[in-house]
DNA sequence: GTTCTGACA
DNA sequence: TGTCAGTA
């Protein structure tokens, strides 16, 4: 995982920078959070602790809304989603591997 | 002052 | 979803 992927995971942000960002209200927010949408950190007091990404999903569940998808819909959209870029990473470190075991041939070749 | 949970017209 | 109550 990259370093910047792992700096959008970084939750940090409160509520209230999450509803300027998004348009929403916070009690949509932890609406969509209730059916499993989004799923914040909580800090201090309970209170979320939002990422990047968070404010990414929220994006797309808005747009997925109004596009008349239910959350429930949505939740598994999010699920597909996830499915396809896990065999994708599977897909992408096994190239790495046999790209690996032909460089290696190659340079033994050249030994030779 | 801000955020949280639960509840209800 | 909005909003109000009672907290932390």
């Amino acid at each position: 995982m990259s370093s910047s992927e792992l700096q959008r995971n970084r939750a940090v942000l409160p509520m209230s920078t999450v509803r300027e960002l998004t348009l929403l209200t916070d009690r949509q927010i932890r609406y969509y959070e209730q059916h499993e949408l989004i799923t914040p950190k909580r800090g201090k007091g309970g209170q979320r602790r939002f990422s990047l990404n968070d404010i990414d999903r929220l994006l797309q569940i808005k747009d997925y809304l109004d596009a008349g998808d239910s959350t429930a819909d949505i939740k598994e959209l999010f699920a597909k989603a996830e499915r396809k870029n896990q065999q994708q990473a599977g897909v992408d470190s096994s190239l790495r591997r046999s790209l690996q075991d032909e460089f290696a041939q190659i340079a033994r070749f050249n030994n030779h």
